[in-house]
DNA sequence: GTTCGTTACGGGCAACGTAACCATT
DNA sequence: AATGGTTACGTTGCCCGTAACGAAC
């Protein structure tokens, strides 16, 4: 057994099982991850592949068990070279990030700042999804961290490291009454259309389950994935807008009335998840410090203040 | 990066670092191994070893991480071959048990003859050791299974199966006066000489702990690893014994009376334990299967019975 | 002096690439 | 047709083994 022919089996299953692709991505060609398959269903012994003819079509369950210790195999074996790296060229290498939208629009780039400054010969890459996609791209080694506030908690095989935590806000224009009633109850917001995060973003569950306890329906007129879309429709009134109070930003959003409403609303917490079979390279650590500490300013200036503003 | 080079090196950390005997076990010349030594350490750009002249001693930090991974390698790639021979000789392979002396001579016999009728194509190998060491073994997955009493509870790494509880029992030359004291109590057993488990098998810490705790300080005359050298030195009148009460074997032990003692110390719990990340043929879970049916057996009738008898 | 590790060199295997041949859409 | 997979065959690379050298105990 060879690690070229794991190699050959794992790429296969990212390519949609096309020997072409697979042989691209691997800078060879195709007869010779033909070869690496074929001696690997040799070597095992039986069928990996369920097959239509001469095109792969999927795994049987064999190969599905296969291409799992191959994956983990992979990973140790790039585990390897990232211990080795870490002593040499301790300062250079590439950083993946996973984030939502929300993240990487309004918490990641002082923190990508600050890490870019530290570390200038690292590459980063930000790759956007879902918090499912994120968990998933964690596990199967194709970001090193993902930050996400839900759908990873559970998930025992991602190490998850609580960064922060935050609450939310409601954004109308200047003018809506919403800004002024007082006290400012689920009742009254169920008065009004509301914009918020789809289904599995950012906090959403915990948003319907505090409306569904208070007994009140809320009228959701429309859901996003994107905290930007959000207030655009706000700015375009067509309600008013639930959204992470940090995703408020004073400077560029003065055409926007504000409330905090950590009262109303359970905190959500930010964390870092990686797989716990993941070697962390020295400026992986410290990219999760950094983000730490920056999102400590986040507490401070946005959510503390104004939570305390209202005990 | 090749797997032979990572074999090189997990050999080479097995066999306290002599590059010759790692030739041999790997079928390869000593130069061969050489090569692939250096190739890794060049690959991971830092010395893996430290090193007396030529000679190698021992590992550098970076050379322990790099073995660690590297085992992991190697044992997902023995997972899947293990995948491989389930499907296609599903009734062939190789069953390494891990077992204090205990275990092996008193509970594993049925066990393995009940196996071996079954699967008689499967090599079967017994490896003995003390609990701690019986760990290591299923870590280093140098044993499939341990048959275990102690000491692999809190290591997280090992994956463990309750099997059966038992108790203690006192043995003692026939005409012995504590086979007759009633009501039988720990302040008794202190009044004469003890012979027991050391310390590290078979249940003697919590032996240990009972006694401490109802004040009383045993006379503990001898300590073995081993029941039936606890056994030979009763006979020949050194002092009285405890044993784990399923090790008196009453068509050979009829010279020595047998007392339970359950009613005055803990039950101990025997677990089988395994690799958390390793691959169990189908004849492995049919093994842990057997050995939880036969010593159901075990409890009946030598076990619940006499602690209902006492109840 | 013996055991052990490194280096140099040559032969043999096998992995990859080219190319021609099938299969599937 | 065109895209995708398999098989056959030749060449190159490199992996191992032999052997001579150098260290350490």
């Amino acid at each position: 057994m060879e690690l070229r022919q794991l190699r050959s089996l794992v790429v296969l299953s990212e390519v949609h099982f096309n020997v072409s692709r697979t042989a691209e991505r691997l800078n060879l060609v195709q007869s010779a991850v033909t070869q690496h398959l074929k001696q690997l269903e040799a070597e095992v012994g039986t069928a990996l592949f369920v097959r239509h003819g001469k095109r792969l079509i999927g795994l049987s369950p064999v190969g599905e068990q296969v291409l799992c210790h191959a994956c983990e195999v992979l990973r140790q074996i790039g585990n390897i070279t990232a211990v080795g790296q870490d002593h040499s060229n301790e300062h250079q290498g590439l950083l993946r990030i996973g984030a939502t939208h929300t993240q990487a629009r309004y918490v990641l780039p002082p923190v990508i700042r600050a890490f870019a400054r530290a570390y200038p010969q690292v590459e980063l890459q930000i790759h956007q999804g879902t918090p499912a996609q994120l968990a998933d791209l964690a596990l199967r080694d194709l970001v090193d961290l993902a930050v996400c506030t839900e759908a990873l908690g559970e998930e025992v095989a991602l190490q998850t490291v609580p960064c922060y935590r935050w609450n939310r806000a409601l954004v109308a224009p200047l003018a809506h009454p919403l800004l002024e009633v007082c006290p400012l109850t689920l009742n009254a917001l169920g008065r009004y259309p509301i914009i918020t995060y789809v289904f599995g973003f950012t906090g959403r569950s915990a948003f319907s389950d505090a409306f569904a306890k208070a007994g009140v329906k809320p009228q959701i007129v429309l859901s996003a994935a994107d905290t930007d879309v959000i207030k655009t429709y706000v700015r375009s009134e067509l309600g008013v807008g639930i959204i992470a109070s940090l995703a408020y930003q004073p400077s560029e959003d003065q055409d926007l009335g504000m409330r905090d409403l950590s009262p109303l609303f359970p905190w959500e917490v930010t964390k870092i998840a990686y797989s716990r079979d993941k070697y962390l390279r020295k400026y992986h650590q410290h990219f999760i410090d950094i983000f730490k500490a920056s999102t400590q300013d986040l507490i401070t200036e946005r959510v503390l203040e104004p939570a305390l503003a209202h005990a």
